[in-house]
DNA sequence: GCCAACGTTGGC
DNA sequence: GCCAACGTTGGC
């Protein structure tokens, strides 16, 4: 199976890039949502990463990571104290799912959700749709690779 | 803070 | 199984 690519959107109040930086490894809890769940399933080992901030000004992509231990049941979700714990989830049913994610790089500058809807090389991305809320995607290698490219240049006004 | 868009819940 | 009501996401 050859490397895949994602974004993963997590607001910095909450998880930022530099708390990653920082831990340098950390499990991605909190996803209730059965779509992206199915996604971290798919996850791999390498997989990389689009670390994206939201409800934040701006939005955008603030670096990379990548996937370092596959898809495993999410405690949280049976954690009471736990701001996502779901009553429906246990450790005989976990229904929800998390991988470890690596710190790789913090970008220079964050690359704006402005900016990649303002390029025609990444129309189509998932991430720049309307209403567009589902916090893990599939990413094409060439977007990803454009947007790493993107945050070594100065924003083109 | 507003609200469009979307997902989930629950009555029927 | 439909769909109205409700809750959440997340840009603006």
């Amino acid at each position: 199976m050859s490397k895949r690519y994602w974004l993963m959107k997590t607001e910095p109040d909450v998880f930022s890039i530099d708390d990653l930086k920082r831990l340098k490894r950390a499990p991605w809890e909190g996803v209730r949502n059965y779509q992206a769940r199915n996604f971290i399933r798919e996850m791999e080992i390498g997989d990389e990463i689009l670390f994206y901030h939201s409800s934040t000004e701006p939005p955008g992509v603030a670096g990379l990571a990548k996937v370092c231990r596959k898809a495993r049941p999410d405690p949280t979700a049976w954690d009471p104290k736990s701001d996502y714990v779901d009553p429906k989830a246990s450790p005989q049913n976990p229904i929800w799912m998390m991988v470890d994610v690596e710190f790789m790089r913090k970008f220079p500058r964050v690359v704006t959700l402005e900016e990649l809807k303002r390029s025609p090389f990444l129309a189509g991305m998932l991430v720049i749709r309307r209403g567009m809320r589902l916090s893990i995607q599939p990413v094409e290698k060439e977007h990803f690779d454009f947007i790493a490219k993107m945050a070594e240049k100065p924003v083109v006004a």
